[in-house]
RNA sequence: GGGCCAUUAGCUCAGUUGGCUAGAGCGCUUCGUUUACACCGAAGAAGUCACAGGUUCGAGUCCUGUAUGGCCCA
């Protein structure tokens, strides 16, 4: 304990982050802040981290995702909830896949299959390891107050556990089949993707027309197409049954060119009439090639005249004759093996060549592209596994969740009447509930199986059995075993599939054993990220897994899911469906909070290919991980989405300037390959775009500028604010009273804490509605204009010589510390343990015990504060005054030290005597003095009444003091116009409300009493 | 094609049931440094609230349409 005055020593004059935050990360893990028991006491309250992708570090939008997150965290552990913020990583199949594969074949030059499924696997996990820990470690350099020990992966034990588990339930339950469908397949990639992982994108491309003859050679049908390749595998053309010409048609046939394959004309009212107001119909001519192989709505056409299937493509979309097509002419041979590219251009080429080619129009249209190689998605026919979410037990289960405010119309029923969780779910802002419900009322069933090696295998063995074989294999009536059998009636076989519950390792080898299989797709990463809010608890048995256990009676409802748009339909929906359905109704979360989404500064999505990304750790080296979390919840606003420009780092002079912009090619606003430092033209460096396109060099000549933002200057700024707030406050506090009680304050202190109460009460209102822009604000207004601007400035004369004052200044810097703290945990940190060096104490009404954290700390419970209003009120006036005669000084341009003399009528007087010596140090006075006809100086209107200034100027400085009067008049005469008019409209005065009428009243004889004082004073 | 959102000061954004005499930060201008902080302080300038109609006593706010941009779905 120490009784003398707080050392500078102890307190650089600025703040700097990098050289504390690591020690106070330490801090914090040493007493294990983020750790939450299931017997905790305390409400509880759970977030659940959105698992970052362990393909690449965090980027901005986590760091944004993430510290609102943490804010909400820290604001409920102070409130002494039993609040849990689980960490952990997604494994991400394909994203993981395609990037180790991308690697592999940089720097090894190998390709997947050069490995054995095992051997890439753990190649694969070598690089989740790397990333793992270094998104973990990232997380705790933003501060993230996780519980560690709870940390989890989408692939590890436990999680693995439940999606082996939801499998086999789903399966046993009829919800999960196999089905030969037309699927969204990424020839790059090789694997089937959900119809959400296919990107719409216009395309300028082209329509071609192609002529088909009739069989019996009595004509011509000519046929639009923009993918002509396909042709190879149409099966039929079809017509309008409207279309004139049908009648004619009827019975005929076509001989496909180039293939001789005869085929049927149909019938069908999908078809496009020319002439009709379908937006199409410019580009049609009234016949369709129908391929259903090749094109989902063919593949109906064909299922509705039961026409023949002929995929004429192998997996990587080249043409191929291996895959089911077995009518191949001479003539169509030519063909196999090219690419979808080139066949295209061969075939058309055909026809020209064979005259059967009537035209190409330019045609612009939108093609759905692959979310993660980026070419265009191939409709392909193969085998696949579905989950069977538009069932009623799936689909409407998510809709029935929503809450009936939030919900347009009413939702489908459920038979058995209204459940727990019926209605619980509601998003913020409230707009996203319309995207939540419009997905599910047209969702379709869900593909699940991805052809990858980095996954959860799907837990299903298949075995074909002939005609002669008795269907059977051991354990048959094991109840760990659902099963189900198809007759392939083009192979002529049965096969049986078994679905096997995770732990019974000697029965998947019984069944090997008898010559079953195991199915070598995996499940689509989000099948196991719908499970996360209860695999993470160790659902299905948590016993198997003791750290999980009560974590689901405890947390299941968590409290909120914070996460970005894109996510409503891949996550949000499929986590409240399985909730659901494992878990008797239950919610996975009660809130959803969508955050907004970063854009760099010309409103372009943060993106690795265009070099505009931000690395958060960059923002921490530089500006701190307070300063960069002080930004973050700014941004947040309701309105959603923000831009933030990118700027770059001096290599040389490590200055934060702004580059030189280029377009890109296609069209993004990109930096400049290389730059030119700002401070000398002879250097140059290198930009992340630069690298990325290969135009310039991360070298000795030219060194990479790295990505950040000058925006991040102003939590910089505030930081350092704080934190010489409280430098000042410490160093004028050497013995502060034990106690004080309202009765012992000065009026600006029980005004400073009525603006504490305030900022508090704002706080804990926005928070509570997650409108964190406003939390922040109220921070920011009470920490640096009234506590540094008013407060401290007000204080100075007299603290040193006041013990009850410096009492008071402490509980006001250690109430804002608690306040800042969510936002800010590292600055805060690093002051606390010098406020509570001090002598404990307290002040009327507050309660703050001593804890060594201010982690661990309670959140300000103010409401047993009473304050004298009227007091609080008179130091508003003061401000007022104060802010007058400043106004008045720097108009005249008074020397800064140069003292004045206030002459002030009665009640203004009066205020000043009361507040002296204050007001005297703020607004540079050396007398007050009551006002009498005979003062002379300078007049100046404060509330409706006139003080006169004087000793503002020496003789030779005096200007036209009447200036700054004659302006106010003008503006005065302006504003009693306006609300004379207003109120001398006599619907206004009927209609308005009362209040509203009586305030213009006032406004407009403030106005009037304003210029009349003002009239007056001007000097003739 | 359907839907959601945005458009407010030079820039980034607030503005929550219509009451606005439109705010903040940055930047800018003037002044200030033996002063807790120049990562600072004081003062100031700066807006046809995208455009066009409409409803209303009253519109940044509600309605209709247009333009531009972003996102989602087909």
């Amino acid at each position: 304990m120490t009784d003398t005055a707080f050392s500078t020593d102890f307190i650089p004059k600025s703040y700097a982050p990098s050289a504390i935050e690591a020690e106070i990360i330490s801090r914090w893990e040493t007493a294990n802040v983020g750790h939450c028991e299931t017997n905790a006491q305390g409400k509880p309250f759970s977030i659940l981290i959105p698992p970052p992708n362990v393909t690449a570090p965090l980027h901005l939008g986590h760091a944004l995702n993430n510290t609102l997150q943490d804010v909400l965290i820290r604001w409920h552990r102070m409130q002494g909830d039993a609040s849990l913020w689980m960490p952990g990583t997604d494994h991400a199949g394909i994203a993981t896949q395609t990037v180790v594969e991308k690697r592999l074949h940089q720097q090894e030059g190998k390709k997947r299959t050069d490995f054995t499924r095992d051997e890439f696997v753990s190649r694969v996990r070598i690089w989740k390891d790397e990333y793992e820990s270094t998104i973990l470690s990232q997380l705790r350099s933003i501060g993230a107050s996780c519980d560690w020990e709870r940390t989890r992966f989408t692939m590890d034990d436990v999680c693995a556990a439940a999606v082996r588990e939801a499998f086999f339930q789903l399966y046993k339950d009829g919800l999960i089949y196999r089905g030969k469908r037309l699927v969204n397949w990424d020839p790059v990639t090789l694997t089937a993707l959900a119809d959400d992982e296919v990107e719409m994108k216009e395309v300028s491309g082209h329509m071609y027309y192609l002529k088909y003859p009739l069989e019996d050679g009595s004509g011509i049908l000519t046929v639009a197409t923009t993918r002509p390749e396909t042709m190879l595998g149409d099966t039929a053309v079809a017509v309008n049954p409207n279309d004139p010409r049908a009648k004619d048609l009827q019975g005929k046939s076509v001989r496909l060119p180039i293939v001789g394959r005869t085929i049927p004309i149909v019938e069908d009212e999908y078809v496009v009439m020319p002439g009709t107001d379908n937006p199409k119909a410019e580009y049609a001519t009234g016949f369709l090639k129908v391929t259903p192989a090749h094109d989902p709505n063919d593949w109906d056409i064909g299922a509705r005249h039961d026409l023949d299937v002929i995929n004429i493509m192998a997996s990587d979309a080249s043409i191929s004759v291996d895959y089911g097509w077995d009518d191949a002419s001479d003539e169509a041979k030519a063909f196999i093996g090219l690419s979808r590219e080139d066949a295209r251009e061969a075939i058309v080429e055909w026809f020209r060549l064979n005259d059967l080619l009537e035209g190409i129009k330019e045609y612009a249209h939108s093609v759905g592209h692959s979310y993660r190689s980026h070419v265009p998605i191939e409709p392909y026919l193969s085998d696949q596994w579905y989950v069977r979410v538009t069932d009623d037990r799936l689909c409407n289960e998510a809709l029935r969740a929503l809450s009936s405010e939030q919900y347009d119309g009413t939702p489908p029923r459920r038979s058995s009447g209204k459940i727990d969780g019926d209605g619980g779910l509601t998003f913020y802002p409230e707009r996203y509930a319309h995207s939540y419900q419009a997905w599910h009322e047209n969702l379709r069933d869900w593909c699940i199986s991805r052809q990858l090696w980095w996954g959860h295998q799907i837990p299903v063995w298949s075995k074909a059995f002939s005609k002669e074989e008795a269907v059977t294999w051991p354990h048959e009536d094991n109840c760990a075993v659902a099963s189900s059998r198809e007759f392939d009636e083009g192979e002529n076989v049965t096969n049986v599939y078994l679905c096997i519950s995770g732990g019974n390792e000697q029965l998947e080898m019984d069944v090997e054993a008898d010559g079953f299989a195991r199915d070598e797709d995996v499940l689509d990463t989000w099948f196991s990220s719908a499970l996360w809010p209860i695999s993470t608890m160790g659902w299905p048995n948590p016993n198997a897994f003791p750290q999980t256990e009560g974590l689901l009676e405890k947390f299941n409802p968590s409290s909120v899911l914070c996460t970005g748009r894109d996510i409503i339909t891949l996550w949000v929906s499929r986590m409240v469906m399985f909730n659901r359905y494992f878990r008797d109704g239950t919610l996975p979360f009660a809130d959803v909070y969508i955050n907004p989404m970063i854009q760099d500064g010309f409103g372009q999505r943060m993106s690795k290919s265009l070099g505009n990304g931000v690395d958060p750790r960059d923002i921490i080296a530089t500006h701190g991980a307070d300063a960069m979390r002080y930004i973050m919840v700014q941004l947040a606003t309701g309105t959603q989405d923000v831009r933030l420009a990118v700027d770059v780092i001096c290599p040389y002079s490590g200055k934060v300037f702004t580059p030189k912009y280029v377009q890109s090619k296609t069209g993004h606003e990109v930096m400049a390959p290389t730059q030119i430092s700002p401070d000398d033209d002879s250097k140059k460096m290198s930009t992340l775009y630069g690298l990325l396109v290969g135009e310039a060099e991360n070298n000795e000549e030219t060194p990479l500028a790295i990505n950040s933002s000058s925006r991040f200057d102003v939590g910089r700024n505030f930081a350092n604010k704080f934190w010489n707030a409280c430098r000042f406050a410490l160093m004028n506090i050497s013995a502060p009273a034990e106690s004080v009680s309202v009765n012992d304050m000065q009026p600006v202190d029980q005004w400073m804490l009525s603006r504490v109460i305030f900022a508090t009460d704002k706080i804990n209102a926005s928070l509570k509605e997650y409108q964190f822009n406003f939390a922040v604000e109220a921070i920011y207004d009470v920490l640096w204009r009234d506590f540094c601007d008013w407060y401290l400035e007000a204080i100075k004369p007299t603290v040193k010589e006041s013990p009850e004052q410096q009492r008071i200044l402490l509980t006001v810097v250690d109430l804002i510390s608690r306040l800042l703290h969510p936002v800010c945990p590292f600055v805060t940190e690093a002051i606390w343990p010098h406020i509570h060096a001090l002598p404990a104490g307290s002040v009327d009404g507050i309660a703050l015990e001593t804890n060594l954290l201010v982690a661990t700390s309670s959140w300000p419970k103010l409401s047993g504060v009473k304050l004298d209003e009227n007091i609080v009120h008179s130091f508003g006036q003061l401000q007022e005054l104060v802010t007058a005669i400043r106004g008045a000084r720097a108009s005249q341009k008074v020397k800064p030290k140069r003292k004045i003399d206030l002459f002030a009528p009665e009640r203004i007087h009066s205020l000043a005597l009361e507040h002296a010596e204050v007001l005297s140090s703020l607004s540079g006075l050396q007398s007050i003095a009551l006002l009498e006809d005979s003062c002379d100086g300078l007049a100046v209107l404060v509330d409706g009444e006139t003080i006169i200034l004087s000793n503002m100027l020496d003789e030779s400085e005096a200007e036209d003091s009447n200036s700054r009067l004659k302006e106010e008049i003008a503006s005065l005469e302006k504003k009693v116009t306006g609300f004379k008019n207003r109120l001398s409209n006599e619907s206004y005065v009927n209609n308005a409300p009362e209040h509203v009428v009586q305030e213009t009243k006032d406004m407009l004889s403030k106005a009037e009493k304003d210029l009349e004082s003002a009239r007056a004073a001007v000097q003739t």
